[in-house]
DNA sequence: AAAACGTGGGC
DNA sequence: TGCCCAAGTTT
């Protein structure tokens, strides 16, 4: 939960899932539907695949013994060298360095390293550095006070360094190099898509959505059937051309519902929401583009794990704020 | 090796 | 408002 997450954000996340889920069996045997349930809202959903996954692995191929070595550690999935690292040095005693944002901003500074550190070859570099800096004594307590110190002290912006206890040997602190390091190439900018979703009602006042592709992003999350407003389309255009591609079916657009705009990893949206409804003579949508299709009545939206600006959307449509 | 992958808080 | 960043991993 703590990849790319902030303690604050992950907590109450951490004591539900617990409490939902309270042993490796338990995960293991779960419903992906329930999993990822728990985890809406979290981000990231590769990760509650991956930690299921791991959790089956753990019964399966280590006969439900957590493996207390690095290579068995780093053999599950959705574990990669941060993380393996991190539970074998802390909960095992292991002499394995972390290296996540705090650690490389530490590192960095304190080295004086200038290379791009979105770059594999540089993060390679901080590695070493940290393995050779690494206390094999108490491994875990040092990884923890090196991360806490880029969390406190050696921060972002305006970094303590009178309270740093390494600022004497700190490149970045001597050569006032602080606000500088480490280095980031500067990043894209990220597109901006117009996306339009249909609310399709049936006469029953059910609502028509879908699951999405396991493999792709927001991938096990439901959400109203649409897509992208292509060049010199229409939103109306737009919305009617993606159901039929999508459902098979022909639909007539209704009152536009909202707007809502949201920002992913690497790109931004504006969802655009119509009310719809399927033509009488049309057949019964058939899911073209995701896993499956299912009507549910407004009430059950709750029971379904959606996106954040699709949730957004149910929210308004149960009259919940 | 670089890009894909969510969301929320801080400034 | 817009950008940065967060206890990174997978493809």
């Amino acid at each position: 939960m703590l990849q790319q997450t902030r303690v604050d954000q992950a907590t109450p996340y951490y004591h539900r899932f617990l409490k939902r889920f309270p042993t490796v069996k338990d995960l293991a045997k779960a419903e992906r539907h329930d999993v990822l349930m728990a985890w809406e809202g979290l981000g990231y959903y590769s990760r509650a695949r991956n930690l299921q996954d791991a959790a089956k692995q753990v019964i399966d191929e280590f006969d439900g013994v957590f493996p207390e070595t690095y290579d068995g550690i780093i053999a599950l999935k959705g574990i990669g060298p941060y993380t393996a690292a991190a539970v074998s040095s802390i909960a095992f005693g292991l002499p394995h360095a972390v290296v996540d944002g705090n650690v490389i901003r530490v590192i960095s500074r304190l080295f004086g390293i200038r290379d791009d550190v979105g770059k594999t070859g540089t993060k390679n570099e901080i590695q070493q550095l940290a393995d050779q800096l690494l206390d094999e004594e108490r491994p875990g307590d040092f990884n923890q006070a090196v991360m806490e110190l880029g969390a406190t002290v050696c921060t972002p912006k305006n970094p303590v360094c009178m309270m740093c206890p390494v600022s004497t040997s700190c490149v970045a602190f001597r050569t006032a190099e602080t606000d500088s390091l480490p280095y980031k190439a500067p990043k894209k900018k990220v597109p901006h898509h117009q996306i339009v979703v249909g609310v399709c009602r049936d006469d029953d006042g059910r609502m028509l959505i879908a699951l999405r592709p396991e493999d792709k992003m927001l991938g096990g999350l439901w959400e109203f059937p649409g897509g992208k407003v292509e060049q010199g389309e229409s939103k109306e255009q737009a919305l009617t051309r993606e159901l039929r591609e999508e459902l098979g079916v022909m639909i007539s657009v209704g009152e536009k519902i909202t707007e809502i705009k949201h920002a992913y990893s690497h790109f931004k949206i504006t969802l655009n929401a119509y009310e719809c409804r399927i033509e009488p003579d049309q057949p019964e949508p058939k899911p073209k583009a995701s896993k499956e299709l299912k009507w549910i009545q407004p009430e059950e939206l709750e029971n379904h794990p959606f996106p954040k600006a699709n949730r957004k959307l149910t929210m308004l449509l149960l009259g919940k704020k």
